[in-house]
DNA sequence: GCTTTATATAACTCAACCGTGATAGATAAA
DNA sequence: TTTATCTATCACGGTTGAGTTATATAAAGC
């Protein structure tokens, strides 16, 4: 599954807003999702499946408990991606700022023009 | 339909990157994806509308021709939505660059605490 | 006017995905 | 060991969306 894909559903994403904070249970994610979306509760761990298998997230067990945190891969894959558009909306920054903030280093290219 | 759903779609992304390069017409763009995906030009067109419709672009008429061109609004809410994950690998870089590149300037933000 | 070219829309089919209830597995508690 | 809790998986149904063919619209050329 594209990482798109993965992030075209509102729960998937709202779960990984709420990862953004800080890792969090199944059984927590759950209640809020639960309550913000009035799915069940094998819906939302179906989701969790998604995101573990596309590798926006990773797991940890403790005790019966599994606590689910963001990994960044996946999402800096999309960040990528929009790369390619940002000059549409940059334009007006100075070209240090946006090298640095895109961790590019690509300073020998000054050498080709 | 959500920004993420639009870009959900390969053929979509695609024709988004084909426009990145600069305007197309509705033909070009057709003749590309159908040698790339194999679907027609229906296909396609319906892909242009979802595109239109959802703010990814726009379009000029220019006799029987229509002329698409990327939008930046739509794509920098995805931008904006990936802010909240950047720090998970951003971290290294220092935070003027960061604040430069985001475009932020929430200086003000100081402030509060 | 008619014909051709460029593009969009309509109606339909099919597959994928999201939701559900029922159930399984695994740890903790009693 | 039995029971309760936490989480995942299974099998199924409904809906949505992407593809198709056929057709409509609209400008350009003859």
């Amino acid at each position: 599954m594209h990482a798109f894909d993965v992030l075209g559903d509102p729960v998937r994403r709202r779960i990984l807003e709420l990862l953004a904070a800080g890792e969090q249970s199944s059984g927590e994610i759950t209640t809020t999702i639960r309550a913000e979306f009035g799915i069940s509760q094998p819906g939302v761990s179906q989701h969790l499946r998604v995101l573990r298998e596309s590798g926006f997230t990773t797991v940890r067990p403790e005790g019966t408990r599994r606590l689910y945190a963001v990994r960044s891969e996946a999402l800096r894959e999309v960040d990528v991606w929009l790369d390619q558009f940002r000059r549409f909306w940059d334009q007006r920054l100075d070209a240090l700022g946006t090298e640095l903030a895109r961790g590019r280093r690509r300073h020998a290219k000054e050498t080709e023009s």
